[in-house]
DNA sequence: GCAGTGAGCGTTAACGTTCACGAAGATAAG
DNA sequence: CTTATCTTCGTGAACGTTAACGCTCACTGC
């Protein structure tokens, strides 16, 4: 960005060799610790460096290493309004990636918790330089997990962590922070004693677990008149969820609000619209869809947590290509803040939803 | 991304001259619609092109047109909160682009509305290939604007828009829609009839009269118990809206609720505190800094609206720098959503506000 | 004395593009 | 027919970096 030296262009590789009287070779071995240096010449080389403000030019550099990289993204098919955009974040991070020829595989599976182990195994297999993906079960994950960390190939987690499995990172949305919010919404709305419940994906995901957590101690906290009943999992299955919700409406203890803190929420929403419930149940969803745009539109959902999936794929790809462009370089682990979308602030993502534009992630 | 050829390695220009017999200087002319080149060899390039899946190498284009470029990024001193940030998003996407010579000149002047004419006048002066400003009081910059796109300088506005100023983009959050966030927010609060007042930077300023805008019409529509007073200016000045605050709360006709439309909130909140109000008085702000962590964590601050001054300042200059590159594809306008900041996601942001890290603008 | 070793360094050929220069042929003007 | 001009195209030198290769010289062991 600065200090350019006396003709106005900026300082290279040469112009360090030039100043010291050696050649570019040895400057490059210098500033790249490599062997065939002495140390004085090497601490000379780094001090005129610095003096003349070098930066390397990237472009000089991934021109001459052509790199290829081979990137697995392992997803499942459902549920396909938060996978589609975080393939599509995945894909838009790709294209922009300058300096080397990516290609990515997008490799697909069911759902989550059923047929991942496979998939992620099929992809270890074909020694990609990276891998991406979603940790349904980590448990019954471990055994791959050690695997292919044990080859060296970097995995990188998204949508959902999975702590101590050997992954190099990951970009998921701040799962304890999601279910505080839906708790916090809440209180503001239900001011007399009253029941809620959760329904969540499967509490073998880490982040489903995490959600919980958050939602359960804030309740705690700041509404103490609102009792939490047992947690329904779906088992990120559409029927299932519909027919557990049918039974948790039935039930003597009806609650009074709901949490669905995955994106399924759709069946959800059917088995209370069938009960006539929808707008006497203060409904908290998460992520968000087409058909859930009316139903906030007219009150009838209070609010959802929109997760970002395109800007979490596009952050995953982009962390996943700098490390492996520069292994020393650390990884940040990213927690995006989720979108509260209230009735008042829906356009602004509605017209996301249609726009599949390459573009905007913010 | 894909289409190698046969041997492996992606489809360059000299694949495509020696496909057709022909030499790399008319691939390149063909290529880039240069003159000299028959019609019929510029077809039948660009159809081996297209056959060969021919996508341009950037690092090596970049190496070789070395350009330069130099951008004047024109923002006031006041509110450092927002502004600070600002530059420091601005600086990251700087240090991020690749492939060209990029040069930053920051140009500080006392706060909007004071100084910025002549300090964005002495930008244009000095030739920058492009700037980036903050259109504070957009009439009287109108006639700087037409001279300096009569120059053909691109200018792009960040935080509030001017349209029809002739900038060629423009990134910053809704306006609008905080408006009317504000106003749900405190919809959800207030079930009483109440007076709620606003507290704006110069309705001169664009965004400012948009977030009004929208305040004042979701208030309308989903909250016709509550009376709007007359909005008040601050003209971005710290001890005007300290004045006025005071003012407003000793009137007879003193709020229930206040929106501070402006990152400029801590004298407003000074006011609030030393009539002992806080906490009596709703209380729904814009942007985050230090002095607003513990009011938003005691509850004494229903919320704020936070304009991720960050993310604006990266995306304004990844805007500028797109431009610069190719001034053919044209520049979206950048619509951002705030994000919403209650007492449980505030650690998320808490966190940032330390953190000043070269990272992250989720 | 000499071959062998290896540390330290210089040379040079790429990487894929862009662009200035000039050659060759066609057309026009004299 | 010659000379000038224009169109179409090929040639080759950069851009800054990396890495393979090879040279020099000091040191070792015999």
């Amino acid at each position: 960005m600065r200090s350019a030296n006396k003709n106005g262009k900026a300082a290279g590789i040469r112009d360090i060799a030039n100043a010291l009287g050696t050649s570019i070779g040895t400057v490059d071995r210098a500033l790249h610790g490599r062997s065939g240096v002495s140390d004085r010449t090497k601490a000379r080389v780094l001090r005129m460096a610095e003096q003349l403000g070098y930066k390397p030019n990237i472009a000089a550099r991934s021109l001459k290493l052509n790199r290829k990289i081979r990137i697995a993204a392992v997803f499942p098919r459902e549920i396909a309004a938060f996978f589609d955009p975080l393939r599509r974040g995945i894909r838009n991070a790709a294209d922009e990636a300058v300096g080397m020829q990516l290609t990515v595989d997008f490799i697909d599976y069911p759902r989550l918790g059923s047929g991942d182990v496979a998939a992620i195994e099929r992809a270890a297999a074909k020694k990609y330089d990276g891998i991406l993906f979603t940790p349904g079960r980590p448990r019954e994950l471990a055994a791959t997990f050690r695997r292919i960390a044990g080859q060296g190939i970097p995995m990188l987690c998204v949508a959902s962590d999975a702590p101590g499995s050997g992954r190099i990172s990951s970009v998921t949305v701040d799962a304890y922070i999601s279910g505080a919010l839906a708790a916090e919404l809440l209180s503001h709305r239900l001011q007399t004693p009253s029941r809620v419940a959760t329904i969540t994906g499967d509490l073998a995901t880490f982040d489903h677990a995490e959600k919980l957590r958050g939602f359960a101690a804030t309740l705690a906290m700041l509404a103490s008149h609102l009792t939490l009943l047992p947690v329904v999992e779906s088992h990120e299955s559409a029927e299932e969820a519909y027919r557990q919700t049918i039974a948790l409406l039935k039930a003597r203890t009806r609650p009074d609000a709901i949490y669905i803190s995955t994106a399924n929420s759709l069946p959800v929403l059917r088995a209370l619209e069938e009960l006539k419930l929808l707008g006497r149940v203060q409904v908290i969803a998460t992520d968000l869809f087409p058909e859930l745009v009316p139903l906030i539109e007219s009150g009838k959902v209070l609010a959802t947590l929109y997760q970002r999936p395109e800007a979490q794929g596009k952050t995953a790809m982009e962390a996943l290509i700098a490390y492996l462009a520069d292994k020393n370089k650390p990884v940040r682990v990213h927690r995006f803040a989720p979108h509260i979308i209230l009735r008042s602030n829906l356009p602004l993502f509605v017209s996301r939803l249609s726009n599949e534009a390459k573009t905007s992630t913010s």
